[in-house]
DNA sequence: CGGACGATCCTTTTT
DNA sequence: GGATCGTCCG
């Protein structure tokens, strides 16, 4: 142990062996946050502090796996596995579990996801008979979820001036009587929503001071990651945690605070001094993982904003590369640059594929870079699609598993009553539904009541009802027989899912069915680790790992050497050797939906630190001047952003003709940004050197790539790698002209003019 | 009742 | 461009 020590600077090790007392730890972006944290439990235990007393809580199941897996290869796995640890999701539906009955909840409630929530919330205007046009579901969601965080309850929210102006505003004045029966269905039908984990977490606190009592002993130590992160709710359940012992270390950076959309409080980290005087503060200054160059950009951005906690984060590193800038002519064409440009990045670094990573600002930018992969044939693995268990059929399964579970799952209920289809339609469930709401009741309470014949139905339909009643309650009799496993397996025989997929003989339909399978493997896996490591086995807690499950979790085993494509969030906490940023315009970065406030500014720019300080050696930007959206083609300006970081740190401006800077300098580039008429060169179609008309390129993309300009059939030619050649034929239309050129040396071949490095020799 | 085919809306980021 | 929702017809 006492080696690990020696190999922290000070800083760090103070912060690691300082225990007791509240303790706020600054880590700058790469100064070895994970590390401290580790070493810090770590330290704990050898302290002897039992590992069930203390409590970990992470953002990601990810952050949470790594950690224990490097404090197991310290302390062992069997003291790691008894820690506390998780994300405040996980830690606290598990305590929701065991203290449920507190709450009037069942200890296998479901957890609802945003789909369930966003449905449910449909039934309720369906209910209150207004329309999903007026009313829509993930925005009613939203504020529904935003209320929940701050911890207003719909009886604070009838009083809250505020957001009722705001309802108002928004002509949504009903989210207070759909919040209500939102809460309402959701206890009916014994689930909970994210939201509601911390929600329910902090009224079991305020209701049940015995309860808290003994958590709070339980807890000597706790530790939280990404503070700068936390939302009211979550800081709230850590400040009554923490009440007792004091003993509570964060380590956040509010330069990396980027989740202000789903409630996070900046001030949460800002104000710890306020909340725990008398705390130890300890600042993360030495970046570990990135250039000098890259550091001092990423400072020269982030120095744009304003109400920050002092610090200076610098690099021991080389200088290394400045910033390397990517133009393009469409979205297309940037797709295309950036994987060319990180193929010669690999083979003149003989890196792998793995050190790479594109980020972008939004999800829909992937399409344009998977493209462009599969076409170059660069393997990547893209994050934050469909995760595996959201895909259709996956979900019917997990929905029967939640009714065997829950039967009073209303939203696993919708989704398999017809099934496979079983003849109960559109109008049997409003039925149903309406009759739900009417007595109060869940779905299954009037399927199974007594009475249900009043409803209305007539025979043939009580009987498809019944027979349904009859599957689901034959599932629940093996509950107590049945591992797991067995228990899915059976369930996929029995419900006719398999039946359903095997009459489908596409492609598509295979896949499903291997889906299936892996999902039943899966199952399998999870009852062997668990039962391998004492730790709950049962199908409720499969269904509560794959409720809290994002994409980002799987995958992970196989160690195949793939690009990473992701979001600019889910790459917060990572890091790669070259990083593509993309899409660096406005109107996408910074996201427009920030709204042009100071404060949505300066978290898109925060958001941009995050993106630069995800690299270690280098960073390419890169941006297209037009762009499709919503099916049409937009001309597009650099985004604001790029005229942050200092010049000193940036290099000129790439296009994809040329091979060369149009834009010689950082200085020039800069300048060539501010003002401008756009609208000209929007008219010139193609053309992007807008500014410094004196100056013309040496080659421009209007001789080659716009027009196909002056090269013609028996032009000579050279090529960067080919050498020169003559021009057989072209085809197609610019700017995707294509020529045939038969090289001295190099054989015949045919290129994309737009792409091809050429310069014409005669 | 169920499947197929058009109109419509849209897009920020996620546990 | 694409997913989702609604409508139409068998």
């Amino acid at each position: 142990m006492q080696d690990y020590l020696d190999q922290l600077n000070e800083a760090q090790r103070s912060a690691v062996t300082t225990i007791d007392g509240p303790t706020l730890v600054v880590a700058g972006a790469g100064s070895g946050k994970t590390r401290v944290l580790t070493y810090r439990i770590a330290y704990l235990l050898q302290q002897g502090v039992p590992p069930w007393r203390v409590l970990a809580l992470t953002f990601t199941n990810k952050a949470a796996r790594e950690m224990k897996e490097r404090i197991a290869a310290l302390t062992g796995k069997e003291v790691a596995s008894r820690l506390w640890m998780g994300t405040f999701h996980s830690v606290f539906a598990r305590i929701l579990r065991v203290e449920a009955e507190h709450l009037k909840f069942p200890s296998s409630f479901t957890i609802y996801d945003t789909a369930d929530s966003k449905s449910l919330i449909k039934s309720i205007l369906k209910e209150l008979q207004i329309t999903d046009k007026e009313y829509k579901p993930g925005l009613i969601l939203s504020r529904i979820s935003a209320a929940k965080n701050d911890l207003v309850l719909p009886a604070a929210y009838a009083r809250d001036t505020h957001r009722l102006a705001a309802d108002r505003a928004a002509k949504v004045p009903m989210v207070y009587e759909i919040y209500l029966r939102y809460l309402r269905a959701c206890l009916q039908a014994g689930a909970m929503d994210f939201d509601d984990l911390l929600l329910n977490t902090n009224l079991l606190f305020r209701d049940h001071p015995e309860v808290l009592a003994k958590y709070q002993a339980q807890f000597q130590y706790l530790l939280v990651d990404e503070y700068q992160d936390t939302n009211f709710s979550q800081y709230l359940i850590v400040r009554k945690l923490a009440e007792q012992h004091k003993n509570v270390c964060v380590v956040g950076d509010d330069a990396q605070s980027i989740y202000s959309f789903r409630g996070a409080k900046i001030e949460n980290i800002l104000n710890f001094r306020n909340d725990y005087p008398g705390y130890h503060l300890f600042k993360l200054e030495q970046n570990y993982r990135s250039t000098r160059n890259i550091v001092n950009a990423a400072n020269s951005i982030i120095a744009n904003n304003k109400g920050q906690i002092p610090k200076v984060v610098f690099s021991d590193k080389e200088e290394g590369e400045k910033l390397k800038v990517l133009q393009a002519y469409s979205d297309v064409e940037e797709g295309y640059m950036v994987v060319k440009e990180l193929q010669n990045r690999r083979l003149n670094a003989t890196c792998a594929y793995a050190d790479f990573a594109i980020l972008y600002r939004t999800n829909a930018q992937s399409r344009i870079f998977e493209e462009a992969l599969r076409k170059n044939n660069v393997p990547y693995r893209m994050y934050g699609g469909l995760s595996f268990y959201q895909r259709k059929e996956i979900k019917d399964l997990l929905a029967y598993l939640r009714m065997v579970i829950n039967p009073r799952d209303g939203e696993a209920l919708k989704r398999i009553i017809n099934y496979p289809a079983r003849g109960i339609g559109k109008t049997t469930m409003d039925r149903l539904e309406k009759a739900a709401a009417d007595n109060q009741l869940s779905l299954w309470e009037v399927l199974t009541h007594p009475e249900l014949g009043r409803v209305g139905f007539n025979a043939g339909t009580l009987k498809k009802l019944g027979a349904f009643v009859q599957l689901i309650k034959s599932f629940e009799r093996l509950l107590p027989v049945m591992n797991a496993y067995e228990l899915t397996t059976e369930v996929v025989a029995q419900s006719g899912i398999l039946k359903d997929l095997h009459m489908d003989k596409s492609t598509e339909g295979q896949t499903r069915v291997e889906n299936l399978d892996e999902l039943l493997n899966g199952v399998r896996e999870f009852t062997e680790e668990r039962i391998e490591s004492g730790a709950d086995n049962k199908l409720v807690n499969f269904l509560e790992e794959v409720a809290l499950l994002t994409d980002m979790d799987q995958g992970d085993t196989e160690d195949s050497d793939r690009v990473t494509l992701m979001t600019i969030h889910s790459a917060k906490g990572l890091e790669f050797p070259y990083v593509f940023i993309a899409g660096v315009e406005e109107g996408l970065f910074p996201s427009p939906m920030s709204g042009n406030s100071e404060q949505g500014l300066e978290e898109e720019r925060r958001l941009f630190y995050v993106a630069v300080t995800r690299a270690e050696k280098q960073v390419t930007l890169s941006y297209a001047r037009s762009r499709f959206k919503y099916g049409e083609h937009n001309f597009v300006t650099p985004s604001r952003f790029l005229k942050d970081i200092d010049p000193a740190y940036l290099d000129g401006v790439e296009t994809a003709v040329g091979g060369r800077p149009a834009v010689a300098s950082g200085a020039r580039f800069k300048r060539s940004f501010e003002g401008g008429n756009r609208s000209a060169a929007a008219k010139r179609s193609f053309s992007f050197q807008e500014e410094s008309p004196v100056r013309k390129p040496a080659f421009s993309a209007e001789t080659f790539g716009g027009t196909g300009g002056d090269i013609s059939v028996g032009s000579r030619v050279a090529h960067e790698r080919f050498g020169q050649g003559e021009v057989l034929s072209l085809e197609g239309q610019a700017p995707n002209l294509k020529a045939m050129i038969a090289f001295d040396n190099a054989g015949t071949k045919q290129l994309l003019l737009k792409f091809a490095k050429l310069r014409l020799l005669s």
